[in-house]
DNA sequence: GCTCTTTCGCTACTCGTCGTAGCGTATCTG
DNA sequence: CAGATACGCTACGACGAGTAGCGAAAGAGC
């Protein structure tokens, strides 16, 4: 979790204490302020902490505020409802709730913002947010696969890029749905979402 | 365009070039240098104008990014080609381009992450950059229920949800494929994003 | 023409934040 | 105990947002 190598050996070791701490202390902070209200200076008090502390650990309140979001991510799953439908609503519900809070709210897009610019930000984003991600929609066609739901994977790239479509529809739609658009992701409109996704258009005739 | 009314009668009228000089320019700046970047001081410069000219129309640099923005948004057409598909992939693909360029990819998402916690820009956003978009949602739908191709509205309010549903996958997969996962939106891509909204999550056994 | 009104450019200013430097102290390893 | 590193503290430099006050310019109305 923390930016450098966790055992140095020698002289007094970083306190584990104070990366929870500071940790925490963004999250707190993000969701009061939102992300520009955020300061380095805010953050160190709230934790408790000297702001020296918080640039011995991470360059750049962006880089901090990733591993401030990414363990929330962590917490994803994707469970074995028994069909992929209820796979899929359930892993949009989890997803819509983290992003109703209002942590998560002010700081992802700020983030995804920030990545367009910034390649070595965008390489920790990748890996600390969008691949656990990225994971569950796999573990979802897997299942879906073993279950017999699904054909089995012809050909690897083949299916990559279809997991790919599959992951920038979900995540792009509900943070669009919520983030931008601002409505709710109520259960009916997950149903609906799921349904579009594993059926043709409604109202298409054909 | 202008925030303000643009007509008042007496004393000097605002300069029109003016409004447009400094609205190039911040495109300018946005796409040299990204959102971070783009300072109120550069863009009067690179506009040739006072900084106090700016704040004179625009309350704040987030605004005045947004006007900035939407025009381009104002571009994006839905011509009937004749088919639902075809429509689509040629709105897509126009929103795709329009996501590419770097003042754009600049200030979308910081914009969109601003809104989150400013309720007046969230308004000006909508009005400006969402609403242009979602109305090519409402035509390409009405175009095919025109062509036969869908049934008619049973109930509007259905029909909104509908639309709403369909916006939000559209708009947010493509943002979310540019800008998150960083990449690009080919004609295959499209045909294939395309294809799964208007029929069933390929390999499905059904 | 003249006057009134508003905008414009300019300079200077306040305010807050980022990020850093330097120092004395605290805490670990060997 | 000695060496090495982290810590808290204070102070600082740089920079950008947004504002204030001025004289000059450019229109509108008569």
């Amino acid at each position: 979790m923390a930016p450098t190598t966790p055992v140095r050996g020698k002289g007094r070791p970083r306190s584990a204490a104070a990366d929870l701490a500071i940790l925490e202390a963004t999250r707190q902070a993000l969701a009061e302020l939102g992300w520009g209200g955020l300061t380095m200076g805010d953050v160190a008090v709230r934790a408790g902490v000297a702001k020296t502390t918080l640039y011995r650990r991470w360059p750049s309140k962006s880089e901090l505020v990733v591993d401030a979001i990414a363990s929330l991510f962590d917490q994803l799953e994707c469970a074995d409802l028994g069909s992929l439908q209820a796979d899929i609503e359930a892993v949009v519900a989890q997803f819509a709730e983290l992003l109703t809070r209002p942590e998560t709210q002010a700081a992802l897009l700020a983030l995804f913002a920030e990545g367009t610019r910034d390649p070595q930000l965008r390489l920790r984003i990748r890996e600390r947010i969008v691949q656990p991600q990225k994971v569950l929609v796999q573990l979802g066609r897997a299942n879906a696969q073993a279950r017999g739901e699904m054909d089995p994977d012809r050909d690897p790239a083949t299916a990559d890029e279809e997991i790919d479509i599959i992951f920038d529809t979900i995540a792009g739609t509900v943070e669009h749905r919520l983030l931008v658009s601002g409505e709710p992701v109520t259960a009916e409109w997950i149903r609906r979402f799921t349904t579009l996704l594993l059926n043709p258009l409604p109202g298409l005739l054909r």
